[in-house]
DNA sequence: CCCACCGGGTAACGCGCGTTACCAACAGCG
DNA sequence: CGCTGTTGGTAACGCGCGTTACCCGGTGGG
């Protein structure tokens, strides 16, 4: 506990050792000290004294006040993440990725929860509140990051700094956006079973409408095509985006032809429905993958890599969204030009036991 | 200002408005506007002056700059967590635990990755130099969360300021940490099979050395010793903490007594354990929970609410532990005395339909 | 001998804000 | 009348740092 001059007490808050200290301990100007830490080049500092400062540093434990250094510079080297994905951890690996590259790029990543307004006020946009903690922390650039690909609003304050879309795009403007390539992931999944020699291939859809159905099922089309087949729409069945969705999908498909014209194979648009199409599968005698392929999608390690057989998916690239759009933002906070407005991620397939 | 053509009046915010801007548009002083802005009750601001103050920082949408805040008033109102979390996804609800808490308090919660220092340098210790990074942000507390319960080693310069581990412990010193009760869980979760009747518990054991293990199995034995019963040892059987791992867990206690004595409940101690104790079970033409309950641990989400039919099983209180972690930590910083070293937090049973 | 130049530094300003000390005007009181 | 409060403010300092302008003592060139 610390004294105030009118004797109350107040919480301990460590006096923090600052380059005075240092200037003082090395017996040079504060400014001496501030030019050998920043390393400016074209600063006259001689290596003798250069040396002697940064044993002071060592020797006081000396730590720099990264806000004043903010304050001063006018650059926080911050970014913001703005994301539900904290709530919702499906697509964690956003983060991640987004992080390391921020940290390879020197900067750090600040991360806000879009939910969270409601503990203030009823009435406030959901984003808006974290948008605007971070335009407080002078953050240098925007991201906002969707646990699946969508179109979204961004609020407006988001405009005043660069801004960058992960796994989600403008829905109502020109906000430069990082995006699973769904259709190609569609068809790669497609190819690889017409490659195991499937031709009559059984589909669990989610929601139609939402980006993700509509891009892969394009790419199953289009690579079933390229092989001059189609699909049969009997064998396209939607479902909840859920185990149970996908069993009762599956149960649909698999008992649709009961006189022969089952299919061999079933793209599941997820892999929590692949979950549910293995019991319906197992449940009918059949084996996996010797009776029925099964091919997933989103690779969500805790089922894919634990069911039984493991399976075989097409994954979601989010850790490279991340860092993509970390490079992208960077690119804009430098002035450079960005590649595209949206930029297409490939979705790579992962090989396991189930196809 | 700029104007909807609704003629309603929307702030055009711009950077670098600052509270001079404000003081000249209201024709009062940077401290009048300051006085206001921090509600201070003692404060002599007339009622008039102030609506004119309010009105100013409204229409040039002055947004305070936190880091200068932070610099002038030597508090940052920050907490910062260091954690695996981001990188090991499990227990990311203990980050939004923290993070809603923080909310709360009206503070803000830094986060930052513990296994990133390889990015700069190979020789530098993991949390250093992100514990480094956040005491440069100066925080005023700092978070160390663990993905599972263990004892951990926390770099030296988190005593520099109030420190508290969650979901581990210290494994050398005296600092406050926030761990799961994992024998009251393991009580709870026998506790419900003796109510369902079952007497022949087979238990699926983690590696036998950590925590989790030791308090989940030690509370499994109270809960029989109260009955008056106790574990058969040829049915604990320890295994990989993978659905590997528990399938032939379970085929090994399933088929221990062939002439008889089968248990009729599996206790998983975690999830991925049960989920493949389910393939083992149902392969046997077994079924869930009629011949076999199975109850599990940890309440991985994807896991336990997808498994068909869905895993009882008893939950890990991540969000919980997050916001007490929280709280601990604002009365630590604010100088009161806390609870105890280690708090204890319940893990709550969540019925399904596995038993 | 004077002057330009260069190496090696330092003084001083300002970033945006919290905070303390102070000041002017006015009312009430004896 | 002087004195004391009270109301409604303002001037000025400093937080820790980046940055610019400047200074001083040598040195080489003319």
């Amino acid at each position: 506990m610390a004294k105030t001059t009118t004797g109350e007490t107040v919480p301990v808050r460590q006096r923090g050792v600052t380059m005075k200290d240092v200037a003082n301990h090395a017996g040079v100007s504060r400014t001496a000290v501030s030019f050998v830490l920043s390393n400016r080049e074209n600063a006259s500092i001689s290596e003798e004294t250069r040396t002697r400062i940064n044993q002071a540093v060592q020797e006081l434990g000396y730590r720099p006040n990264a806000g004043a250094r903010a304050l001063a510079s006018r650059r926080s080297d911050w970014y913001g993440i703005v994301t539900e994905i904290v709530t919702a951890p499906f697509a964690v690996d956003i983060i991640k990725g987004a992080q390391d590259q921020a940290w390879l790029d020197r900067r750090f990543l600040l991360i806000a929860p879009s939910d969270q307004a409601d503990a203030v006020g009823p009435n406030e946009g959901l984003e808006d509140a974290a948008t605007e903690k971070l335009l407080e922390q002078r953050v240098e650039g925007l991201l906002y990051a969707a646990t699946f690909h969508r179109g979204v609003h961004v609020p407006a304050s988001a405009n005043e700094v660069p801004t960058v879309l992960i796994n989600c795009f403008d829905a109502d403007g020109k906000l430069p956006s990082i995006v699973p390539d769904e259709r190609a992931g569609g068809r790669v999944a497609v190819e690889r079973l017409l490659q195991g020699g499937h031709t009559r291939i059984g589909v669990i859809n989610l929601d139609p409408n939402i980006p993700a159905a509509v891009g892969r099922l394009e790419g199953a089309r289009e690579a079933l095509a390229a092989a001059g087949l189609e699909l049969d729409p009997e064998l396209v069945v939607s479902g909840y985006a859920t185990a149970d969705g996908g069993y009762d999908a599956a149960c649909h498909i698999l008992d649709r032809y009961p006189e022969g014209g089952r299919p061999t194979a079933l793209f599941c648009l997820n892999d929590r429905m692949a979950m549910g199409a293995y019991d319906a599968i197992k449940e009918r005698g059949l084996t996996i993958p010797g009776d029925i392929a099964v091919i997933g999608f989103d690779n969500q390690e805790l089922i894919a890599a634990y069911l039984r057989p493991k399976l075989t998916t097409v994954a979601l690239p989010f850790e490279r969204m991340g860092a993509l759009g970390v490079q992208t933002l960077a690119a804009l906070t430098a002035g450079q030009p960005i590649l595209a407005d949206q930029q297409l991620v490939d979705c790579p397939l992962l090989e396991r036991s189930s196809v």
